[in-house]
DNA sequence: ATGAAATTGAAATTCATTTTCAAAATATAA
DNA sequence: TTATATTTTGAAAATGAATTTCAATTTCAT
């Protein structure tokens, strides 16, 4: 799936594979988590580089395969989205864990706020920040 | 209501009244907006240095005045928080309106979301960006 | 294999925010 | 009021994430 929209991304702009890509790029969807890119950047062992990092994380966003996350931290968060389904998050503040939901009954509801104010929704974010079922205890 | 808080923490930490944090504070309440450091150091005519609103920011920060908000813009905004109130937010992606609205349905779903995930709440925020009804006409 | 075009990483740059520090303002005591 | 200690100020420097530059390297169609 999201290999055939990059392989036509990459046609239409006249984009070349090379080895750093593909190795940031196949990790990246395998690993499918919500990353900063210092994460990023040690995970592939220093052998590609934060600018080649932020560079194909743009590519991606351009064709709709990466959303760009700024949460209440300094720096920002990359998610794969392999199928582009919407969904919101919730952050601990304690350890960083993300968990991800999707509440039918919140996106109509929001809808209909947007309408009162006639307002036209483009998107949104809906980020609950709190402590994860591990760090309550701890 | 907040000059009494804001005496209150003066107090507390032997902080001094200043002539340009009162004209600062001043402003910042009566205008009553969603600013950025910019705007407010424009609006105050330049005569207040970006140093000092970052730091009375800071202060008002701490003792629960004001929220910083970090919206899809490099810069942060700050809101006055009087009657700390919680409301979220509708963002005209044109011309940058912000519309405040506060829907008691969803809040109650944000914390059954949590629950169901055993997820301790703190705070959330929901953004809806999208087009105010002037920027949808021109 | 050749050569035009794209890609790379290190270093430089940008820009919002924070910090530093010497001069100025403020509050308190004499 | 004057003296004194403490806080506040603004300019400039520092910070740090993200972006850009550029010469060297890699890719790929021929
Ligand atoms: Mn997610
Ligand atoms: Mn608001
Ligand atoms: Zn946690
Ligand atoms: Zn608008």
């Amino acid at each position: 799936m999201w290999e055939e929209i990059l392989a036509k991304y990459f046609n239409e702009k006249g984009l070349k594979k090379s080895v750093k890509r593909k190795k940031f790029i196949d990790f990246f969807f395998k690993a499918d988590k919500h990353f900063s890119v210092d994460e990023l950047y040690e995970k592939l062992g220093k052998k590609v580089s934060r600018s080649t990092i932020y560079r194909t994380l743009k590519l991606l966003k351009e064709c709709g395969l990466v959303i760009e996350q700024k949460f209440e931290e300094k720096n920002r968060r990359y998610e794969p989205l392999h199928l582009s389904y919407h969904h919101d998050h919730l952050i601990c503040l304690k350890c960083g864990k993300i968990i991800e939901f999707n509440e039918k009954k919140i996106e109509n509801i929001q809808k209909k706020v947007a309408e009162k104010y006639n307002f036209k929704m483009v998107f949104h974010k809906l980020e609950i920040y709190g402590y994860c079922e591990k760090c309550q205890k701890s």
